[in-house]
DNA sequence: TATGAATGAGTCTTCATTCAT
DNA sequence: GATGAATGAAGACTCATTCAT
């Protein structure tokens, strides 16, 4: 018996996208792919062109509303720099409603973006991310005055450890986990964490550095 | 002239820990490693059997004294639990020195342990340290009476997210920074963040839940 | 509505017409052949068992017209030859009406059968041609008295080389231009080209060889 | 027993150079090749990058050698018209002397040049061949008086097929012979005809068109 | 009749590994 | 010890042909 087209291009989208999300871009097999759909390899060609272009049927429609979302936390967050508040739980819960909502849609396609796109146009978006959250928390690590002074470089190489840090975090919940309360929840705690560990940070900060760890390497 | 053995051996060594710290384990080319050793390709399988010994050879120190330190950590923490002291701080800093001995003997080779051993035998060494995390910070969260209850799922859950970012996180650290002081300080900072955060949401906890972040989805 | 069955036939024999003109028969697509009819793939095989019997369609009608001129040519020139009547423009005359006959009726599906037929049954068509025209042209080229001897090396060797190069000559004029006005005209002037030619060449030829180029090289 | 390195290079050669020449490019087969070199596929690859540059090493040093031909015989042709001096067989014999000079070193790889390359960057090159001996015949046919008239549309008609047939017909008797006195003999005899042939044209078109040929088609 | 999805052998190409030298 | 040519299986991709609908 023929099966329908459509539930052909949706077994190999399933397929590609448990292969992908498994091995990453480069590593992931056609074959393997066209196996698990229960398809022959060439067949896949007739879905999609190439194995990029099925790549990127996974992972387009993700990119393009995450984009949007960058475009719009910076605009957000432009704004509330102009009226004079930036707090951390701000940057935060603007950026956790954000990626909520994405990953709402494309639990494992937005895993694939983020951490599975070596060798493909995608590698860059999580780079980019981290320097957007970086240059946001160099504001947030800044003195509370609002003077101009460019930062330090300690707190732009915190800025950029916590930035990287957090958004490898995300990934990683994310990919742990599928989209449902309890994701929400845990996003939430964690980033709850982070929240009150930087206005930690900040505090002991002012006294003195490290303040808060006894050890002594 | 010819060249000694062990000088090769270490050029071999030296080259392969670049490719695999740069591509990962599946995708490095045994030709580029012989390249980038001045060697030729054939000569490898003298000093390595394949490409996976080699790739042993790298990793498999670390990977002994990695277990090592887990053991260790696991003991110890047996012990104070032992002795009923408990504290977040007091895991971190363990965990910490663990992490920061081991890195300071081995900086890439853990990275390529932690990060790049997909395809290996080693790929499971991840996950494990979050176990064992995690499991520490069961009991962290747990009440902070000496009560015998197992934790609760939501603890349960709140711990294995904390455990992986945590976790994560040191890698993305160790990824992006050479041994050094500034590396000593971010790892230090970031504990300092997740010792903070955490018992903040200990306290937060005792009230009511997710109490910091005032975003309501 | 549905479109005729002959109506289809005639799409599918134009497009692979054009196709096999165009890239040659063993480059030929059946895919391209079909969109370009606007047929499905699957559907030509209803119409034509294979690509061969495709090229068969489209080929095998001046095939055998041209099986049939030869024929032809080859009785009437052994006529005249048994009257003893035998000049060069005689025979390029009688070459070129029945080329030009053929041509008028099938003027693409000729040039496919003599240009594009590598990789089919009728690649050797063209040599069969040149093996004809060669064996005429032993004879023009033969010392005028009436002898019997055999036509010496070097007449042969000249015999071959203008008969391959008069029928890629026509092949050429035919595969340059639509059948017409001009297209007569050409081939007009192109054998009138080789029989003045010719002509000079026997004449020349009684003297000393090579009579007419200074080129020593 | 392992074959010496360039002795295989060599039987690659050799075998892609049949191969090429038989079924041109698109038409060859890797596998063959190296089945007919008695090598496997995969190690043609240690010695050309792949297919496209296989046929480069080929063809690359015929086509240089060309290129330098035909811009020679493009300055000694404006030369001799800035002289005034534009007769056929001049033309001729300097076309004929450069392409038995390149064909003298490189027989096989010229034919391939010209008849075997489609698919390649060098499909070109004919027609470029074809278009210079064109330009350089409209001269020749142009009337013998130092006029400046543009040729007639006739004319041009007359010399792109003249052109087309001559370049085609060289290829012919390079692609059925191999080097040697015979060769030389046959391209002599061969731009004789032309030579003569086209004199004869010039001469009878000044009475009336289509002068020798009776056939009334 | 017509469709177009499916097949599978074929294409070029890469690469870890072996082995004659 | 070292070389690097050779191997062969696997990679992505194409295409004439078949067949369920």
């Amino acid at each position: 018996m023929q099966i329908l087209k459509e539930e052909v291009r949706a077994n190999i989208l399933k397929a590609a996208l448990l292969e992908f999300k498994q091995v990453g871009y480069s590593n992931a097999s056609i074959r393997r792919i066209a196996m698990a759909a229960g398809v022959t390899s060439g067949n896949i060609y007739r879905y999609y062109k190439n194995k990029e272009q099925l790549f990127d049927a996974i992972v387009l429609p993700v990119h393009n509303q995450y984009i949007d979302s960058l475009e719009e936390i910076r605009r957000k967050v432009q704004l509330s720099y102009a009226r004079g508040a930036t707090s951390a739980p701000d940057f935060f819960s603007r950026i956790e409603r954000a990626f909520i909502e994405l990953f709402k849609t494309y639990s494992s396609e937005f895993t694939i973006l983020l951490n599975r796109s070596e060798g493909t146009k995608y590698e860059g978006v999580k780079p980019e991310l981290e320097d957007l959250v970086s240059s946001l928390l160099e504001r947030v690590l800044a003195k509370p005055v609002g003077d101009e002074v460019s930062p330090s470089a300690e707190n732009r190489a915190v800025a950029g450890m916590l930035a990287s840090t957090i958004v490898e975090g995300i990934c990683v919940i994310f990919r742990d986990n599928e989209e449902g309360e309890t994701l929400k929840f845990l996003i939430d705690q964690y980033l709850s964490v982070y929240s009150k560990g930087i206005a930690g940070l900040i505090h002991s900060d002012k006294e003195n550095r490290s303040g808060c760890c006894e050890n002594n390497h």
